[in-house]
DNA sequence: CAGGTATATCGAAGATTGTCAATAGAGATT
DNA sequence: AATCTCTATTGACAATCTTCGATATACCTG
């Protein structure tokens, strides 16, 4: 399958990989890359992101925890994660906390991890 | 910030929440972007992909070792995740496992997540 | 103020992930 | 065959993540 593979011999004796191969993607853009793929690789946070982009303010914590099979502390506990890495945020009215999603956030996100996906092609 | 919250004071008395929201986004599509989004979060292995996506067929363990800063077990142990997960493969010549990306794979997960972020916009 | 409800936080338990030393296995060289 | 090199695997350990019961906090209602 791969063709070209003029280098199956390399010179006996000498150690293996002299070619000096260098990730073009820095150690910072991949753990930057990286957390923010972490931050959506959970089906929980996404369900949430789901349930919030399409409610626009009018979800409180236990619209979610009806919504979703995890307890209430748990729900919480992803909307924290969520809320620091800067993709929503709530209001209080009274006892009920209105979550939101920060569009602008979430819209550079996106932007980010699919700008790296794609130079990750070429 | 949040414009028309005419929701504020509900019916007191009632339980909150029996306005049954549901997410768009089943739990299997969640599971399934995030296990695509989890493959990807991790920096040494999208170190790797840069690597073997720029460098095709040509990559053996020890240039992996030579260019990131884990050792060679570790670099073995995702390039392990990353063969289950069916993003890449290799080639034993001699002593040498040449590894490459498998660019259909990669480009498919590609799409998966773009589309699935994309539907998390409207 | 007393009692009730919604949400956040704490703390513990379990699961998963990441790392590496040691070792095994496979193929090359002498 | 003995030995060397490259890669994979094993096993152990540490770190991180996920979950939830218990509890705290805040606010509303009567």
């Amino acid at each position: 399958m791969v063709e070209g593979l003029e280098i199956q011999g390399r010179r006996r004796g000498t150690r293996c990989c002299e070619s000096e191969v260098q990730p073009r993607m820095s150690q910072a853009e991949a753990e930057q890359l990286s957390s923010d793929l972490q931050i959506l690789g959970h089906p929980i946070r996404l369900q949430i992101l789901d349930i919030l982009t399409r409610n626009d303010g009018q979800i409180c914590v236990c619209d979610l925890e009806a919504a979703l099979p995890v307890k209430q502390p748990t729900i919480s506990h992803h909307l924290k994660l969520l809320r620091d890495a800067g993709l929503i945020d709530c209001e209080r009215h009274g006892l009920w906390a209105y979550y939101f999603v920060k569009r602008g956030a979430l819209e550079a996100l996106r932007a980010r991890v699919m700008g790296q996906l794609d130079a990750l092609r070429s």
